[in-house]
DNA sequence: GTGGTCTAGACCACC
DNA sequence: GTGGTCTAGACCACG
């Protein structure tokens, strides 16, 4: 896998860099796309990918490896992790999208509008292009 | 309208409060709970009631104010704008609900999650209580 | 509590800084001497006091975040952290001691040290002055 | 005395790998379990029984031999060096216990236990199994 | 005032 | 080659 298909950034949203990489991580590893011991991008080689600071990578690593997701291999690059982060279901896996929904919905109410309209829109933006 | 019918803030929430402030007011004026000449609360009044220093209050009413949402008139509270703000119809409305549910659905795209299920998720959200 | 007396750090250690504040500040909400809601010093104040990088002092306050001993209020300096976070009773403090006291056994065992003799000396060195 | 008899390592420790052989080493010779003169494995032996990285077995031994620990023998494996290295009496060998016991008991003031119990728990771990 | 994020760049430890 | 730590300093968001 190359750098560039690990993950992407956008450096215009008021999301900070190091937590998009992070959640993204996460959802690839959820579906099964990164697997246990599967290599990741070093630090230096996705800061040059990204042209992002290699800190800044460095701190979503860390907070990954924190978080159970990666581990540290002494002097190699980092992996993903063993224990508890096989694929999950789907039955699980939606869970990890349910505060985002529950985020749309809050508006969606607030704004009254139909149920319908709603999951029309959704339903139109799950089809869209692949971003 | 009581101050605490008025808006509901959460402070656990990542979102910054002058921000939820904003975003609900825009999103009553537009269901039309909110009309043309409305008073809303005064700074103090909202500040007390929901435990928030009057700062941040005052911060959300000037860019509501600055975004024609909200219209101060002298000596008395801010009121909601006559011009360009009436409520909008449900076609104009949901655009202001399109980037939580992008971000949602770019979500569900990496986690490799069914359309089915993602939408059954919704409509169960939508159903739920009052917030 | 001043800066100076919250937390003591050695240059020289091999232990990096931000570690070993983070394991000082653990210890002294372990004890009690920092309870639920006290202050701690903010970011700069600490890191000009002890003559540290600002973002050192805020990793190590991250990552207390993170472990959930300290709170943020945004804005404001952090808080220790209310939940779980109360002094613990010296049984289960001792558990925080255990580390340390299993490497010692571990050497002096391979040193072929008689017990007394180790015993000897640790007691010697609990008596030694305040570091 | 077999490879797996001369050294152990912990990869999940924060140590590095070459200081645990370093310090291990070290014990058993202060302790008379290595005397002058005895062989030990060679890198590549050594390196194949702990599956790690040659390179790091001959970082290890190469600082022992600065040390006067070891000495290089032409074309036979490396032996306990003849000078200065004998076993030592117990009353010099505890000054290698100091440092992890001054850590220990450093940290057992910080959590306010009674020296009863540090000591307590310190003779438990030294009656435990051999590690 | 508070903490958070990011960049630029140095130096170290490890394998 | 790998990641980790730290400094210097800028800019932002929040209250």
């Amino acid at each position: 896998m190359t750098p560039t298909d690990f993950v992407h950034i956008n450096t215009g949203s008021p999301e900070p860099i190091y937590r998009q990489l992070i959640e993204q991580v996460k959802r690839r590893v959820a579906a099964g796309q990164l697997k246990a011991g599967d290599e990741i991008p070093s630090v230096r080689e996705l800061a040059q990918a990204l042209a992002v600071h290699p800190m800044t990578i460095s701190k979503a690593y860390s907070m990954l490896e924190m978080a159970g997701v990666l581990e540290r291999r002494r002097g190699l690059s980092m992996v993903v992790a063993a224990q508890h982060h096989r694929a999950q279901p789907a039955a699980s896996r939606i869970e990890l999208l349910r505060p985002s929904l529950q985020k749309a919905a809050d508006e969606a109410r607030q704004l009254e509008l139909p149920k319908a309209e709603v999951l029309g829109l959704l339903e139109q933006l799950l089809d869209g292009n692949t971003p």
